[in-house]
Order: structure tokens, then sequence, then C-alpha cells
DNA sequence: GGTCACCTGCACGAAATCTGCACATCCCAT
DNA sequence: ATGGGATGTGCAGATTTCGTGCAGGTGACC
């Protein structure tokens, strides 16, 4: 579990590095804006902690920058509370914040927690096929970005079907992972289903989402992209 | 300051609350654990002077179910050495304990340095939705500025969304949120609250706050604006 | 004792989804 | 080219899940 701290001061680097290692982490540390981009883009933390007050680059904009292309967690260092406001009212998506001086420790409990958190809530293996995204907690998908509604019914199907990306999938095996082993379900229901999946994907733009090879099964289909 | 004081023993609240009393806090006392979740959740005390041996509702379980739903801070009074390893042991989030037969000078020194630490952080992480907002000492809840006033069971029910903004949380996540793991809770009863909730959020403007995702589970919504 | 706010959950109607039939269409071996 | 099995589609009844009105129950407070 890698963390980056982002702070001018190297005392104060010294000081949590010394606190986080002992906790189990690892650190990497950034002393200004422009190496903790660097950094992130290079060691993907699992979250940041971010001076708000760096010289040059200032740790709000770190920040937007940052979430410009990820979700990694961020919590902010502030040495004075009207920065608080600041952190808070740009919705910057801080995850937490904690004010010079703070203790060790309590830092530390802030960054289990949040790392709690944003484990459970599903930074867990994400399936990825093309455009199509879903996320672990499974309940989740998205075509570039843009989230679909699906029931779950639908949902099942999709997800057997990514879990093997090429592999061609035959109709009772689906039937299976959709219901259970042995169910009475009729091929023709499966396939109604398969009907509303793929007009819900095509409405997205990727109309040739699930392949079906005669005789065989059903695939997950090539991004023309 | 408000501090809520849970034990079985009559004398000793009287001893406890009278100490507190005399150091500038308001005190307000449970003798067992289902009182302790009432009152906790009503009066909002910014801390929780706990027994661990309470009658039925054991002092970890009520701080495991406190935890459920917030991060006050919670000091355990124990009178068996091998009960300090099971706080501690268990990560149940204690903030200290104290064995009895205690002081209650000590006591009270001990609150005062939990308070002070826990005020001095700041009040925690905001959770952000939209034009909502929480606060996590976790009782004030607003949108576009403007405070609603809800009940401990609707805060818990949108603290718990608002946690995990763009995840589906099914009906048993939610009720587990609320009530603690494993509660005999009915589907009809948490819909009655989420009804309640969605009228006031709905009366401040944003009637689509919560979605329901059929057969899956309940969503914070997209803000249109 | 009485009022009040809140929690709980049942009964019932509404809505979304599931299922599979009847039939059209497609694919491939003959 | 063509026949037959495999697959896709329109549709509607069955089923599951959800929302709402309502009433009983509890503790807080007067």
């Amino acid at each position: 579990m890698k963390i980056l701290v982002v702070d001018d001061d190297p005392r104060l680097r010294e000081l949590v590095s010394i606190t986080l290692e002992r906790a189990g982490y690892q650190v990497v540390t950034a002393r200004d804006g422009q190496m903790a981009l660097t950094h992130a883009a290079r060691e993907t933390p699992a979250l940041v902690v971010l001076d708000v007050g760096l010289p040059e680059l200032d740790g709000l904009e770190v920040c937007r920058r940052l979430r410009a292309r990820s979700d990694v967690p961020i919590l902010f260092l502030t040495a004075r509370d009207d920065e608080v406001d600041r952190i808070l009212g740009l919705e910057l998506g801080a995850d937490d914040y904690v004010t010079k001086p703070f203790s060790p420790r309590e830092l530390a409990a802030r960054i289990k927690a949040i790392l709690k958190r944003s484990q459970s809530q599903g930074n867990g293996p994400v399936l990825r096929h093309g455009p199509l995204e879903l996320d672990a907690t499974g309940h989740t998908v998205r075509v570039d970005g843009a989230a679909l509604t699906l029931t779950a019914t639908e949902l099942s199907i999709l997800r057997r079907l990514m879990q093997t990306p090429q592999a061609i999938v035959s109709r009772p095996q689906l039937i299976d992972a959709i219901y259970g082993a042995g169910s009475p379900v009729a091929d023709r229901t499966l396939d109604s289903h398969l009907r509303n999946l793929r007009r819900k994907l095509g409405e997205q733009g990727w109309a040739g989402a699930i392949d079906t090879v005669h005789g065989i099964g059903l695939r997950m289909g090539q991004w023309p992209g």
C-alpha cells in the first residue's frame, strides 16, 4: 500500500514518513507540486497526503490536476483554519483534512479510515473490455464513462461474458451463471434478456458488443474503434 | 459540550455525572445499551463514556453500532484487565479506556484530552454530493446551505448513501449500516424512512436525490443542475 | 395521565422486470 | 438452392419488487 506525501518542509516529510512506515505503508515523498504530479503518475499511490501551502503549484491546484485523471483519495494538510474553508468550499473532492500541528497517530488513523472506505467501496477488480467497465461491487456499468442502467438479470449476463472476454460461452453455461445450476429456464428467455441488453448497449453506441457464434454460444465482441 | 455516560450501576452514574458537570460538561445518562443508542442518536453527544459490562447489549456491541453511524469519541470503563485486551484487540475505534476503580479526576482529565484532540483536528471529513453537505460530527445536513431536520434513522440512511455516492447500496446493506449487522428489520420499514427522507429532500428542491435501482438497491441521484 | 415525535411494519396497489410462446429470420450442411 | 435447426423479435401474462396510507407501539416531556 503506497502513500505519496507532498510537503515543502523536509522535517515534516520525515516525521510523516516514519509514522506511516511504522504503520506498514510504503511512502514516497515529493517537495513541490510538480514533483507530486510526476510521482503520482509513476508510482500510482493508493493515497496522497497533500500540503495546501506549496510553493508555485499550490495544493489545491495539484488536487485539481490529480482529479483530472484519477480518483485517488486525497488528504489535505493545512496550517491555517481559513484554508479549511477553501478546501471544503471548492468541490475538489478532498477526502479529509488535518490541520497543523497534528498528532502523527491521528494522521495515521485518518489515512487508515480513508483507505478502508475507498477499498470497501470497490477499488477491487474492475472488469474491462473495450470501452466497457464493470465495477467489482458489480452493480455499475459504464460505456466510455456513461453509466447505463441494467436490470439484475442483464447485469448477470454481462458479468459472465466479461469474465472471459474472448471465450465463447454456451447458453446452458450462461443460464447456470445467472440462475445457478440446473434451472428450468428456457433458451428463449435468455434471448429476451440478451435482446434488452444489446439494445441498451446499442443506445450507448456499441451495437456489436455481444457476438453470437452460431451453434456454440455467445462472446464479447471486439471494439471496432 | 454534551457527554453521554452509560453504566448499569446508578451510583457510578451519579458519581461520574457530578464530576463531569463540575468540570463544565452537560451530562446525559443511560443504564443499558439500548437506551445508550437511543440517546446517542437523539442527543448527539460530543463523547460517550461506555461501560463494557452492560446487561444484554454489552459495551462492545454498543460501540460497534455507534461506529456504524458516527465517529463520536468513545471512552470505555472496564472492571477487569482482561477486558482491556478485547477493547484494544477488536479494532473498535475506542479512543481510550479507564479501569475500575478509577479516580473521577482522572476520568475528567482523559475526557478533556480526547475532546481537545478531536476538536483541534477539525471535525473530520465532510461528505458532499451535489448541493448536499453532511458534516461528520454527523448531525447536520444542508441543501444549498439550507439546514434540514432529519431524524436519526434518516440521517443514517443518508450518511450511508453519501459514503459511496456512485455505488448502489442494497437494502440489506443499508439496514446493516443503520442498525448493525443482522437486524430483523423489515424492508417495508426501510421504505417508510426512505419516504420521509425523500419528502424532506424534495421540500428543499431536490426530489430526485435518491434513486432506486429496481431489484438491486439504492443510490444517490445525480444533481440535475 | 396526556401529548408528541418517532419507529416499525402490515395491506394493498403500482411499477418494473421476468418469462416464454408464436412466429420471423438467419445460418450452414447437404 | 434449400431444409431444418438455431437464433432473434413482438407481445402479454406472471412474478417480483417497490411505494404509500395507515395504525400500533415506545420513550420523552409536560
